[in-house]
DNA sequence: GGGCCGTACTG
DNA sequence: CAGTACG
DNA sequence: GCCC
């Protein structure tokens, strides 16, 4: 067995990259040495791209030089600021849309250049805006995002291969690749940011920074809600028009994936389990061609040797004997049918069904619910339908009609999934601040009571602290409960919670996730001797008796930007948060 | 073998 | 306090 | 579950 699988290893590191999978028999990508322009890409499809093309037989070069025989991106714009006008122009190497490496492994060919060729034009602006319009990529990265985006990142050029590698992979040696990101970071100070806090809008002394994308991350971060006319407010704020998200070609992987990883949390309470299942289908979800084999996604990061070993089962049976077990035992079903309850985890779940309990409609007669879990259960189908993105946008501009009423100048907008792009979303998260620095003060109260005599809000779930006089505490003012669409009975999941300004920042990462991105950056604070949450970035000093203390006063950051940059991780668009 | 985010409400 | 929730 |  063990022996039988060296000698397959081997011939397959040897010869070609055949065995199970017959239709991609050769290494289409032979002698292509590739350098990828990573702006404005999710770096999870990057990460996916390089791999592919080591495993047919292309390189990934680091750093661009002449002598490559492709360099990829997402539009000239990007390409032309990470490599040169000038230099591009006189070299042979090919400059390539993305999409020429995504149908080429779709085809599982190596495909003609045509019409993907990026054509460098000599140095006229309003020329790339067109190019980029044809660059087909449209819809998962909009030029304005893409172009906004690649400022910033050019600005602070780090993230080689194999630190996104290591970005993309788990924590572990994020200390180390931070340091390296840190050092150049710390010194050159985001010029972006810099511009941003100080107002002082000219491009700094660096040559990427210019004053259309001040402006327009300034918008994007904070977005008033305007004197009761939500109309024009919408295009300043939440971008993605159409949403990025690009399609799915392993749903027969990933639908099991998802089932299982919801038993493992839901109904067994296996967190970390979970959270393996559920990192392993945000990778699945983005590889850019339906897989066939395990061959050809081996080495892909969080998935290991007993992911490898189900999806194999899958690919080969139709079946997944891990998720039929689950789903056969009849004690797992009810869980995960009660711990599908908002307000019900695996324990409350455990207990229910020890009292004998085995239906919802059972449940509903339950006693020892709190009142939450009962609202929970009332609007149990209600809350598990996702919103499409359109409906979200309307309801944005419901609530910062009535915030601007009651609070001229009150900064409200749609944090989560939506922000992130995508097109349904489970439930919608308000993200509120004023940056005049006090008037969010008592803002929150008034609001739901607004919004409840609208007929908006509906059902109270969980209420937060109100602002403290006393200003020890962080002053976050939260609520969770439900909503209905107007005209509609249904019910949605909301939060909102209320920032001071100077925390805003941090409150809107937070809130934007996604939780593996927050998750990531809250470990790289840790390893830089930070403590990172909702309102700010903490210091962690060693006190006289050598405890740790984690200090008061946040390091300040006006600006999503800016913690990003102080914390030394790669700017990533709302969009490409969808780690 | 041990790590796997940090916080805040509810009862 | 444990349990649950949020990204 | 994965990854040091």
């Amino acid at each position: 067995m063990k022996v039988e699988k060296k000698k397959r290893k081997r011939a397959a590191q040897e010869e070609e990259e055949e065995e199970e999978d017959g239709e991609l028999g050769d290494l289409y990508f032979r002698g292509i040495a590739a350098y990828f322009v990573e702006t404005g890409i999710q770096p999870r499809r990057l990460q996916i791209w390089k791999q592919k093309l080591l495993q047919l037989g292309g390189v990934v070069e680091d750093h661009w030089s002449e002598h490559l025989s492709h360099v990829f991106a997402a539009s000239v714009e990007t390409v032309t600021d990470k490599c040169g006008r000038r230099k591009l122009k006189k070299s042979k190497t090919n400059v390539l849309k993305y999409t020429w490496i995504e149908d080429c492994l779709k085809a599982g060919k190596c495909l003609p250049i045509d019409s993907y060729v990026l054509d460098i034009l000599p140095e006229n602006r309003s020329v790339s805006r067109n190019s980029t319009e044809n660059s087909g990529l449209r819809d998962n990265a909009p030029e304005k995002a893409v172009s906004s985006s690649l400022q910033k990142l050019t600005s602070s050029e780090r993230a080689t291969t194999s630190d996104w590698m290591q970005i993309i992979n788990e924590g572990g040696e994020m200390g180390v690749v931070s340091k390296g990101l840190h050092k150049k970071e710390t010194e050159g100070v985001c010029v972006n940011c810099e511009g941003g806090l100080h107002n002082t809008q000219g491009a700094s002394s660096e040559e990427d920074c210019d004053m259309k994308n001040e402006a327009e991350a300034s918008s994007a971060e904070l977005a008033p809600a305007r004197d009761a006319a939500p109309g024009p407010v919408d295009s300043l704020k939440n971008e993605p028009e159409a949403g990025y998200t690009p399609p799915n070609l392993n749903a027969h992987i990933t639908g099991p994936f998802s089932e299982i990883k919801d038993i493992y949390k839901e109904a067994l309470g296996d967190d970390r389990r979970a959270f393996s299942y559920y990192k392993a289908l945000s990778v699945l979800e983005k590889v850019p061609f339906k897989i066939t084999s395990v061959n050809q996604i081996k080495g892909f990061p969080t998935i290991g040797k007993s992911l490898m070993e189900s999806i194999h089962e899958i690919l080969s049976t139709g079946r997944f004997s891990k998720l039929e077990h689950l789903k056969n035992d009849n004690k797992v079903r009810v869980l995960a049918l009660f711990g599908s309850v908002w307000g019900i985890g695996p324990a409350t779940a455990q207990r229910l069904y020890d009292k004998g309990l085995r239906t919802l409609e059972e449940l509903k007669t339950d006693n020892t619910l709190t009142p939450p879990q009962r609202i929970g259960l009332m609007f149990h189908n209600d809350i598990i339908t996702k919103i499409p993105r359109h409906e979200i946008k309307e309801m944005e501009a419901i609530v910062q009609k009535s915030g601007s009423e009651l609070c001229p100048g009150i900064s409200i907008m749609c944090g989560g999934s939506y922000r992130r792009g995508k097109a349904l979303s489970g439930d919608m998260d308000f993200v509120i601040t004023h940056p005049d620095g006090h008037s969010h003060t008592g803002f929150l109260h008034e609001l739901v009571r607004k919004l409840k005599s609208e007929d908006f809000l509906t059902e109270d779930l969980r209420i937060g602290i109100e602002h403290s006089t006393e200003g020890t505490d962080h002053g976050v003012d939260t609520w969770f409960g439900l909503c209905k669409y107007p005209g509609r009975e249904m019910r949605h999941r909301v939060d909102f919670k209320v920032y001071p300004f100077d925390q805003y920042p941090f409150g809107l990462i937070a809130w934007t996730g996604n939780d593996i991105l927050n998750r990531r950056l809250r470990l790289l604070a840790e390893a830089k001797g930070y403590s990172l949450d909702d309102h700010g970035l903490y210091p962690i000093v060693t006190d006289a008796n050598g405890g740790k203390v984690k200090l008061s006063v946040s390091v300040p950051c006006k600006s999503e930007c800016e913690v990003f940059e102080k914390l030394g991780f790669p700017w990533l668009e709302p969009h490409e948060r969808n780690l």
